[in-house]
DNA sequence: GAGTGGTCTAGACCACGAG
DNA sequence: TCGTGGTCTAGACCACTCA
């Protein structure tokens, strides 16, 4: 069973891979679209639906719907990385920051191991490739382990990255723990990365605890599905495993 | 502004988490719940579909919506991870596997490093807890790795799960590349998940090279958005891996 | 067969963007 | 202002489930 809306987004998908649409045009006006196919526009809309969920195609209202660029795959590297891993990511992006500072409550209390009341330093990072938004980062820190120079609250920019700075400051740490999650954004986040909210997002809460068993970070950051992989590496050593049972 | 099928939504929403509406309950129908909220079936129907994203409702053709039963979270693990914590995954889940004798080809050359005509033992597993099916997978292996016991195409059923299985039989591991990314399921992912195709899946590209650089397993992973997790735990510096909980 | 959701239609009205 | 997409309406017809 072919669903019109399937057929209409099949055919409009091998168009754009073809290169029959060239990434940055605008499609015809959905209007338009309908009546070529001959379907309404609600159907028309659903197929184009489809093509942002996959993120070939970005709609903009008032303007129209637009092949998108082929997307730069951008990966999120995992565990404790690799330096060049770490510093490649960072470079040629450029991040807006905010720093606030708060005091420990609700969800937060739990993730950072700290009392409700505790102060605490927050970096809400939206960082950029280009044009488009490519990451979406709220950064918790104990406030007497936030960097000083990034302390006092406010917008700025950095080129390498707040994330590298604190790495740098870290002590001796000792575990990361990273959950990754798949979820579509909140309206809230699909605005901030202008994504569709059809969107799926690839969530990741990352704790970081230091060998003493304080959290000296906790980081939420979400990355567009279309755009973002993360990547965890393993090594094990040439070590007996048990068998398990 | 906040749309009418928002409105809708988030009151359907309250209603379910303070369980005025209790698991397991069907909705009324869309046509009475449109004429209770003054709205026409069409929007109501958009108003549930946020609901169903979230996986708070199950939507069964020519049965009606069901509020889910609140989810048993399932953990990926990810990495060598312990022993204990993959056997409490695999614990309590029934695995049905076809396994399939076939030649590399496309994609799975260049992920298995081999090349083309290579013959490989692919595990299709859908694994269910309860009644609920909680994860995808698509397991190759070069064919002469494959464990014997499991050789034989068809059909059968594991309690343990060929996960556990593969891990006992592989050599001393070196690497696991494992990358993530969230997107929305295919059709096909959808009815086998037993999921919306509006809810979010995390897709996990597995692949394990022993110490000679020799593919050793490749694994493509589908779990469910509203279900699960994947967490990923590294420890840095303190190079003592010997025992661990 | 009765009731449910799945898909689609044709068109109204509003909000946004560009000239 | 004009054209775009965003939301919503009211209703038709089909497919699935269950008694």
């Amino acid at each position: 069973m072919a669903s019109r809306h399937r057929v209409i987004s099949d055919d409009l998908r091998t168009q754009i891979s073809t290169g029959r649409i060239k990434a940055g045009e605008c499609l015809p006006s959905e209007a338009e679209l309908a009546s070529r196919y001959t379907v309404s526009v609600p159907t028309l809309r659903s197929a184009l639906a489809v093509l942002q969920g996959e993120g070939l195609v970005d709609k903009i209202h008032g303007r129209g719907n637009f092949v998108r660029h082929p997307l730069h795959r951008v990966t999120y590297v995992g565990g404790a990385g690799t330096p060049d891993a770490q510093a490649a990511t960072n470079a040629a992006l450029r991040v807006n920051v905010r720093t606030t500072h708060l005091r420990a409550r609700g969800h937060l209390t739990a993730l950072m191991r700290v009392s409700a009341g505790s102060p605490l330093t927050e970096y809400v990072c939206l960082s950029h490739e280009g044009k488009s938004p490519h990451s979406l980062a709220h950064i918790y820190v104990p406030r007497g382990l936030a960097p000083t120079e990034l302390r006092e609250a406010g917008e700025s920019s950095w080129a390498g990255g707040v994330e590298a700075r604190l790495a740098e400051l870290r002590p001796s740490l000792a575990e990361i723990r990273e959950q990754v999650s798949a979820r579509l954004p909140t309206p809230e986040e699909a605005t901030a990365l202008r994504i569709s909210s059809a969107l799926a997002v690839l969530a990741i809460e990352r704790v970081i605890v230091d060998v003493t068993g304080r959290v000296v970070e906790a980081a939420l950051l979400v990355l567009p599905g279309d755009r973002a992989d993360a990547v965890f590496t393993t090594r094990t050593m040439t070590e007996e495993k048990g068998t398990e049972g």
